[in-house]
DNA sequence: CGATGAATTGAGAAGCGTCAAAGTACGTGG
DNA sequence: CCACGTACTTTGACGCTTCTCAATTCATCG
């Protein structure tokens, strides 16, 4: 990957606060803004003509969604909990696309990668078979993403959240949790405080091994 | 979306035809070049680590894969039947991105836009509950792309492909076809051959409708 | 006309969804 | 500081769906 460290030509915009469930961008609108995800973390949204709703993707720090590709969002855009965010124009990400500096090709490079790597890895998850394989391979996917202090991770995504994103019922998520922490595979000292007890484990029955 | 009508820059370059089951590139290796579907349909396949296959995305005539966002290729893509399509130069393509033409832009961001709409759409048909909503939704989804001889489509999928990409037993696939054809909502008048009979039918499953 | 791989069908077991109810955390207002 | 309401999580029981395994039929190609 190109540049991880650097948020390349937009660095400066402003982070702006949002509140748990508030929405960024609604899917079809015309891409007029960006959002650059600075702290919190955020889900993009389909809603089916029928009116059902699935979580597509979470985004984390350092991600960025909403980018113009298509005239319209292909996505809602919302705030699982409190968030920060930066909101840049379309026409200046269109801009430095079409600008002669190749290190601004590379920046957008990497932050199209990011956010298409977000859908790539829900087909990826959901592809596994069985309830205890997808939610394994969810938690080894977003624990490197969410802030931690010491052993103790921040684990603030709701159930529903997570049951929607894995096309499982909120029931299943709730027991197959129960399950990796009766074995030891994870702790949750508190709801949304989660420690990881045997990540080399929890990566094996997201490949398919029985506990 | 953007130029749907122009391939760009890269309009000339020369079809080649591949095998069933051919590779056109492997996963992680470097991104010299991508390719662009002339004919025929290509798989998109991720290959874990303890050897566990995939098939991610399917693509379809007019679709750009392996574009170089990233160093090295995210999947191994490779020819479901006989084949065409063009290499194209990874190099060329970064230096159209840089390029001063607001028409390059727009041009590259359609075929990344179309080659993530491919990954997002495996997202969204995984998270359909039921075989029947998962197999309809992806009917949907391939049925528009697919050559056709008037009513006749020709649909050359295998079922085990089918089965990898939804995320089920070739079994299951095998009899929820059966089911659609039982119900008239499509016909099978030999292996390959498709005819939809009640579109609005196939869409409502997919939508959770029981049949 | 056989040989090979794919598709089909059947039967049994396991897993997950659904429904219903109870428990827990957290913020609000008294 | 405590009582309360709300939203989320947890638990149990039951039925249906889907997976697994195995056998058979069907297409395609040499």
């Amino acid at each position: 990957m190109y540049h991880s460290q650097s948020r390349g030509p937009m660095d400066r915009a402003i982070a702006m606060p949002a509140d748990a469930g508030e929405t960024l961008f609604v899917q079809s609108e015309a891409c007029e803004s960006l959002c650059e995800i600075r702290c919190g973390i955020a889900r993009a949204i389909d809603l089916s003509r029928d009116g059902e709703r699935q979580v597509m993707a979470f985004f984390f720090p350092g991600d960025f969604l909403g980018l113009p590709l298509t005239i319209g969002h292909r996505f809602s855009a919302e705030a699982v909990g409190p968030l920060m965010f930066a909101r840049h124009s379309s026409a200046k990400w269109q801009a430095e696309l079409a600008s002669p500096s190749q290190a601004n090709a590379n920046w957008a490079s990497e932050a199209i990668w990011r956010e298409e790597k977000a859908f790539m890895m829900r087909g990826l998850i959901l592809g596994r078979v069985g309830a205890l394989a997808r939610v394994s391979a969810f938690l080894d996917y977003v624990m490197p993403r969410l802030p931690r202090d010491g052993q103790i991770i921040e684990f603030s995504l709701p159930q529903a959240d997570i049951a929607s994103y894995l096309a499982l019922s909120p029931e299943t998520v709730c027991r197959t949790l129960k399950q990796l922490r009766e074995h030891r595979v994870i702790a949750m000292p508190r709801k949304n405080r989660l420690i990881m007890q045997r990540a080399d484990q929890l990566a094996m029955i997201a490949q398919g091994t029985h506990i």
